[in-house]
Formats: C-alpha cells, sequence, structure tokens
DNA sequence: GGGATTAGTGTAACCGGTTACATTAAAGCA
DNA sequence: TGCTTTAATGTAACCGGTTACACTAATCCC
C-alpha cells in the first residue's frame, strides 16, 4: 500500500527543541505551564519541522474526535441542501468537523454503520436510516444522538428535531375544501415508514373527517417524495379507472414538480382543472408555474437546530428532549388562489 | 472531559477467545488464515461482547483513514447539492467516508486547515478555498489532491476538474447578439479570484471582440454569483448614472434570480426590453419566469469526475491530469427565443 | 527558618489497533 | 525417512499522540 512519506513527529520537535515530549504536548495544547524560553524554542522548531500534530493519533489518546456524523440515505434531492447548510453552520461554529455517510439500514445492513463512537463525538440521523437496533445499541453505549425528522422511540431517551406536520396538513387541505370547494383530494405519499409521511396523511384524514368527506383508498399514491416516482405513480393513476379528483396534496415540493408534468401531458389545467399543493417550501417552490402552495417547513433551521442539540448533548448541558419546529402554510396560485407575488421569491403571502 | 463508557476492546475479545490479538486482528481482516475453529470461537465472543473495532486505532496502525475530505467555503447555494451528491455517490461506492470542512484561506487564514494527511487519504478542493501555498504544502507531501472549478498552478502537478466557461459564453453572447440583437450587454462578474468568473468574462470579451463591439467597463457589475448580491448590485447599476443596457449575462444562474426580481421592480420585461441569461443551469433554471436561458454545466459529473480522480491518485492509478468537462448552452425564454419546452424541466432545447 | 505550595519539566504507561518476526506442527516431496 | 514448505498461532514493537506521577527548584506564608 500506499506508504506515507515519514511525517514528522512530536518526539522529533521534542529532540530539535531539548525537551521531552511531554513538554511539547503541553507547549501545544496550552494545558499546563511552560517556561517563556522553551515555549519560543519549540515554535521556533515547529515552523521550522513544518511540524503537523497527528489528528488520529491524538483522537486516540483523547477519546475525542472533534467530529460529528451525520446519516442520510443520499443527497438527491433538494431537501438536503438546506438540511446540510443548517447543520454544517453550527458545526463549524463549533470548529467540529463534519463526517458525512449515506447509509440505509434498509439497503446497507449487511454492512455496519461507518459512522460511530469509535470516530465521532456524536451523530445526527436523519428520518429511518437506522433502525431501532441500531439506535437502541447506540443508546446503550450513551453516545450522543440526535434525531432529525423522526420522533424517538419511546424508551430510548433521544432527542430528535422534526417540523410540525399534522396540523398544517390539516389546514392547508382545508383551506382546499373550505376556499376553493375541493372534495376530491388525492394524497401523494412518501416513502412507507417516513414519518413525514405518516404525520401528514394524519392530516389529510383530520381534514377530511373535519368536513364529513369520506376518506377514500383508491385517492391514495405513493410519490415517494421524489418527482421521477411521483410522475410516474400519477401517469399510473390516470391510466387506470380512477375516481374523478379536483385537487392532489403531493406529499413534498419534489413530487408536485412530476405532477405537474404529469397534469400538462394530460391536458389538465393548474389551478382550474385541478388544485395542487406540496410540502416543504424548497427554494423552487416559488418559481413554478403556476407558483407552488405549500407549507413552509424550516429546513435550515431543523438543520441548525439538532446540531446545536447534539453539542449540548456531548457537552452534557442539559436539553430540550424533543423540537418540534412550527410550519406554516403559504399560498400561491396552484391551489387557485390568485394572490399576486411582487418579486417572489423574496416576497410570499403567509399567514 | 466526558469520559467514554470503557469499550471493548481487541485484547478483550483475545482473551474470553483464548487466542491472541493478533489471530484477531487476523480473523477481522481476512489477511491471513485462521482456522475453522478459531474463526468460530472469534465470532462468537464478538457477537457476545459486541466488539465494534476501534475505527481511530486501526486508523493509526494502518495509516489509512478510508475517508476523503472536501474543502468548500459553504453550501449557501443550490450549486453545492449536485455537486456533493456526485462526490459522494463515488465516495460511497468506494466505502469511504467523506469528511466535509468549509473553509476559506482568505477568512480562516489564522486557523489551520481542519482536514489534511493526518485524518484522510485525499482531499477535494473547491475553487479558491486553499491558496497556493497550503496546495505547495500538501504538494510537497504528496498527499492526493484534486482541485474542483480551478486549475492547477503549473508548477503543482495536482489534477483538476472544472467546466468549459469560456466557448461557451462566448457562444451564448454571440446569439444575444446575432439572434437576437444586442449590443449593449451586461456582464455580472463573480467573487473575485474565482477562475470560471475570469474564463467567462474572456469569453464575454471574445464575443464583444467578435462582433466588433467595443468593451466598456462601466457595464461590468459584481454579481457575486448569488442571487442577494445580484440584486443589491443591480439596483445600485439602476440608480446610479449608467449607459443603455439591452441584455445581462449575470455570470451565474443564482444571480439571475436577484436581476429578475431587480427588473420587475423596475419595470422592465424579460426578454422584450433585456434578454437575461445566466451559467450553470440549476435545477431551478427551467422553472423561473421566463425560463433562464443558461449554460449547463455538469455539476453533478463534475463531483463524481473528480472524487474518481482522487481514488485514482490515492490508488496510484495513471491518471488524467486536467479534466475540462464540456458544457452546452440551453435556450430557454429569457434571451428571446420562443421555443415552447413541453414539460420543463424532463426536456429542454439543447444545442 | 521551615513547611507548604507552585512552576516547570521528565519518564513511562497508555489509547486500541496492526504486523514483523519467531515458532510449532502438519503436509508435501524426493 | 528426512527435508522443505505451509498453515496457524503467539510475542512484542510500533503508530503518534496524552497524561498520571514523580521530581526539583523557586516562591509563599506564618
Amino acid at each position: 500500500m500506499t506508504r506515507k512519506s515519514s511525517s514528522v513527529t512530536i518526539r522529533d520537535v521534542a529532540r530539535h527543541a531539548a525537551v521531552s515530549v511531554a513538554t511539547v504536548s503541553r507547549f501545544i495544547n496550552r494545558n499546563a505551564p511552560v517556561s517563556q524560553e522553551v515555549a519560543e524554542r519549540i515554535q521556533q522548531v515547529m515552523l521550522d519541522l513544518n511540524y503537523k500534530p497527528h489528528t488520529t493519533a491524538r483522537q486516540l489518546a483523547t477519546r475525542r474526535t472533534l467530529t460529528v456524523g451525520l446519516v442520510i440515505h443520499n443527497m438527491h434531492t433538494d431537501f438536503f441542501a438546506p438540511l446540510l447548510s443548517g447543520i454544517e453552520a453550527v458545526v463549524s461554529e463549533n470548529q467540529y468537523n463534519l463526517l458525512v455517510a449515506t447509509y440505509d439500514y434498509k439497503t446497507h445492513h449487511h454492512r455496519p454503520l461507518p459512522i460511530g463512537p469509535h470516530n465521532t463525538d456524536g451523530l445526527l440521523s436523519y428520518s429511518d436510516c437506522l433502525n431501532e437496533e441500531q439506535l437502541t445499541d447506540l443508546g446503550r453505549q450513551k453516545f450522543p444522538v440526535v434525531l432529525i425528522h423522526r420522533t424517538a422511540p419511546p424508551h430510548l431517551r433521544i432527542p430528535f428535531v422534526t417540523v410540525e406536520n399534522k396540523a398544517a396538513t390539516r389546514k392547508l387541505i382545508s383551506h382546499l375544501i373550505q376556499v376553493h370547494g375541493r372534495r376530491s383530494i388525492i394524497f401523494m405519499r412518501g416513502p412507507s415508514e417516513q414519518e413525514d409521511s405518516y404525520w401528514r396523511e394524519q392530516g389529510y384524514r383530520d381534514a377530511l373527517d373535519e368536513h364529513g368527506i369520506p376518506f377514500q383508498s383508491d385517492l391514495i399514491l405513493c410519490g415517494e417524495f421524489n418527482r421521477t416516482a411521483a410522475y410516474a405513480a400519477f401517469k399510473r393513476f390516470l391510466a387506470r379507472k380512477h375516481p374523478p379528483f379536483d385537487a392532489i396534496f403531493t406529499g413534498d415540493d419534489d413530487a408536485a414538480i412530476g405532477v405537474f408534468k404529469a397534469l400538462k401531458e394530460a391536458g389538465l389545467r393548474v389551478p382550474e382543472d385541478v388544485s395542487v399543493v406540496g410540502f416543504d417550501d424548497a427554494r423552487l417552490s416559488s418559481f413554478l408555474n403556476p407558483p407552488l402552495t405549500t407549507v413552509r417547513a424550516p429546513t435550515h433551521q431543523v438543520g441548525s437546530t439538532a446540531a446545536a442539540l447534539l453539542f449540548d448533548l456531548i457537552q452534557e448541558r442539559p436539553i430540550e428532549a424533543c423540537t418540534l419546529l412550527p410550519t406554516e402554510i403559504v399560498l400561491r396560485r396552484s391551489c387557485g388562489c390568485a394572490y399576486e407575488n411582487p418579486g417572489e421569491p423574496f416576497y410570499d403571502v403567509v399567514r
């Protein structure tokens, strides 16, 4: 294998500065007094030799990695950019590094999780990338973990950060019913076992109940929170014998793009023939034609909050066990509202 | 500090299995024969004790981290999602981890680079996050580095991956001149020292030259490749005494969003009054109103190519020193073209 | 002035793995 | 049968830091 050019170690520095390695270490870490004179000598030698402390060795000795891990299943959708950005901001503020692993127990369960107590000080886990067994295992080791977009199994005391899904969805669906008179509303599920999808569906059902509209299982499709799958699922729906519909809740904004396309191909107009609404308020949602009515989720803030929580955990500060960030519905034209939003996306009608 | 619950080590496993640590290590790494019987015993003990090899210790002993680093200055724009996604795909395919650091020598130069030979096996560096001195330093240690969206200083033999900026820009500007009769074209620069910006400006100048249009320095603005800065810069331009203009090359797509907004506020129509063109073909560009004419840069592929190159370097395979990925102009409506693109963004008129 | 404290330093064990080298027993071969 | 090869294993040094403990000399305090 690659033989690294033998690098200069703390012992080299010690020898050249005519002191012990302990003294050099103390100088570097400033955790014990070192005389002025010796300090200067060490400083000079370090420069001369271009010495860089060996991160890995230090990690082994101190059992602290100054790194946090993030597990996500992939980065294929726009959703992850603001999430990552929020996490990254807090991580670098704390002078930590971020180790990113794409891992999903459903597809990688034969492979051990590449992130854990042995290479990070704490872990952020998105959605259902880890299963309960893995979480239990980490919990048993008292390893700091914060869950993102999923709640923790109650017997594990793992803090989590997610967004308010149910009430916002209920409000959005109610809006379709009350304001726009829609009654046959398609619901597109996300990936199964995705909690967001579950709660959004509850909100959808609640809204129907509230207005006395019976739930119809053949209005439930699977959009997978992704434009391509949503397009395909909706095409299949249109092709087969299906009940009439006058609105679609696409589950998330990315799926709405696929639905827009399928509707266009079918010659159906949005919002005249069909109201379309999404969830997330992704960066491009206000640019769609028509602009997409959706629920604004503070994804960047989800990331930063989760990361902040993780540092609280790592530093053993008291923490908030569960954080449910508020969402708000954003009315644009795709539901049938006629608001003109000048200068989108800078201004939105929010309520 | 946090005292980790003492974890089970290879010596514990060895003791319980009544073998030496070497044998356990061999069994784990499958790099020397171990008898069937002993193998089973070790396997069982590992399960019983829930033993997990200590990544850091292994890294120290083998001097291989199975991790690659990525240095970017931030993740604030949409540009990074496809880049990261491309990198990530190749990294996880190679069963490596990805360590992400946001670092910029201009703002962090007092702080040492958190990524290097001591915690990664190779490094991807975006644009001008690292300065020449830092690159030289890494080069001297023969540390594998691949540059993204910048060329390497010639005396350092560092491979790089970037996109074809100049010819595409020249073609795009020529299109504005020849097809749409534009002659007073604003050019928005990106961040100074950004190579992409430099080459795009060269392409812009070449196109002017080619058509005998004199270069006007007061048509050069600074958009910073970002919507907010571009909006502000363009507002300032409009507010002061300025030469007439009939087109804008915004430097990149994100900046185009800010320009769109400022134009709308000024009551100028796109493309009737002003042609607007960008660069990148970001995910939302085809959704803008009007859809943005731009240059398609294979950003995902830039990421995957750079990562693949880095692995070639790490594994000491022969490599391509410089990779210039092709770009193509994408005509939509913002320049004045009248193509109807059915089902944007799935189909584009590309040429 | 004598005991207690503190500044400044060194020695060596330790973190948890890998691996060069040595050793023994079994298998292969003439 | 005797010699060489190979399978299987153990011992201990090593990777490059940190830090507990020991020690000396100087300073403080009553």
